[in-house]
DNA sequence: ACTCGAAAATGGACTAGACAAATTTCGGTC
DNA sequence: GACCGAAATTTGTCTAGTCCATTTTCGAGT
């Protein structure tokens, strides 16, 4: 223990200040009610719009608060749970009440290469599918799916999934093959132009990237796939236990 | 499937593109490398100050960039992978290496109202412990956690929780608690400007925080804790099975 | 009553600049 | 050569404004 145990006092910047207003404000109202506009609050609060718009654009990022342009600014709806398992999209889905569906946006074959090739466990130059998806939940856009495969594992893959959506049920029914293992991990990355645009939120919007390493029982490796969901929509619940 | 099927083609804001070219610079540098100033970009780009922040700050966010005042703006290293799973902190250090602490920040008695309250299984006017710690790996801060606890369920917990660190070991070792499920959700939100100070990062920058609801074999909940990480240092990661 | 279109209101993107805080640089002094 | 302090450099915060895109409002005309 250093003789400098003094208390952290950081400065709060005036952005934090309004943010703090807005929570106050949030409080009181239910969801879908409107918030003073960007206008009001500069006035109101004595300070310019970037700073209002900073501390609202916090707010929309946490889930908070949705902006409609030409409409306004308003509560928003409490975040979706979404449960996370060693299952499909797919299954998932269905085993919250959802149905589950996905829009093929990109299957093409792609040279492997760097991280792509190591995960695959697939020399430098080999072909691997790369399958992008949008993901629905009741039609409702959920994540942007990127999935990577190794080519020669699963010839003529991309004709079997324009027939049938899940494409762990065409990798288990075609196949035969059925991953049981994976490494999932959870990151956080502002959206890009095109995810923001499929996904209905704004480019630099925070997403959670869940991506997915998933093993056959041999330990070879099946599917690498990053998942973008939308951050201020969504949280992910696992269940837990010791047995 | 309506006519209007066009392909979705958003507009680019300009910050977007000084994001993809210092991307491109980032890629040819080594960790710890400056990249041009902020000024200097300003003028290469033709463009404003704060377009060039916006796409910096998004960076920093995603923990591709550090910033650091008066010196300028340098690659940052790999995120640091860190595993979950049905333990304590303390255990999931070690297992990875590093040697656990904690320097207590708050322990006090509190009302239990709302969420603490319906989480615990408490009347909404029960006492319940807040207990404020920051978590250290190697003595590096990793996250701010705070727990809530009931105190008739582990009556003089502070006293106890000032000699071992680990709030696992003292209801084992004292209270002859054990937990043995768990819900965990992460979710992302805006670091507080306390948060901020006490992790070394900025106001507003992006966290993932990690909520654990956990219970005894008889369902009775034991603690719920939200720990917040920075989310432009860790990436989370949990192994799954069908097994 | 209805429709259409202009005007107003609102959020989205961007600019140019001011001042503050922290760090680095560098010249003068000892 | 070592040290100190001023100056320059760099990021941090905030302001005041412009122009655009979208939505809402509302009045004129039918």
């Amino acid at each position: 223990m250093t003789a400098a145990a003094s208390p952290i006092e950081p400065r709060e910047p005036k952005y934090y200040l309004v943010k703090r207003h807005l929570l106050e404000i949030i409080e009181t109202l239910e969801p879908g009610a409107p918030v003073p506009t960007e206008r009001e609050l500069t006035v109101e609060l004595a300070t310019s719009r970037t700073t209002v718009r900073q501390a609202l654009s916090e707010l929309v990022g946490e889930g908070r608060l949705i902006r409609r342009q030409g409409s306004g600014t308003f509560v928003a709806e409490p975040k979706i749970v979404w449960p996370f398992q060693m299952t499909s999209f797919t299954e998932q889905a269905a085993a919250n009440g959802f149905v589950a569906s996905a829009k093929l946006l990109a299957a093409e074959r792609i040279r492997a290469s760097g991280e792509i090739a190591t995960r695959l466990n697939l020399r430098s130059s080999a072909f691997a599918y790369r399958i992008e998806r949008l993901r629905l939940a009741d039609d409702v856009p959920m994540a942007v799916e990127t999935s990577h495969l190794s080519v020669a594992a699963f010839p003529g893959l991309i004709k079997h999934l324009r027939q049938i959506s899940s494409l762990y049920r065409v990798l288990a029914d075609v196949y035969d093959v059925v991953p049981v293992s994976a490494e999932e991990s959870i990151e956080t990355a502002a959206a890009s132009p095109r995810e923001a645009a499929l996904l209905g939120t704004d480019t630099g919007a925070p997403m959670l990237i869940l991506s997915r390493h998933s093993f056959e029982i041999d330990g070879t490796p099946v599917e690498w796939v990053r998942s973008w969901y939308r951050g201020d929509r969504y949280r992910f619940v696992a269940h837990l236990s010791t047995a």
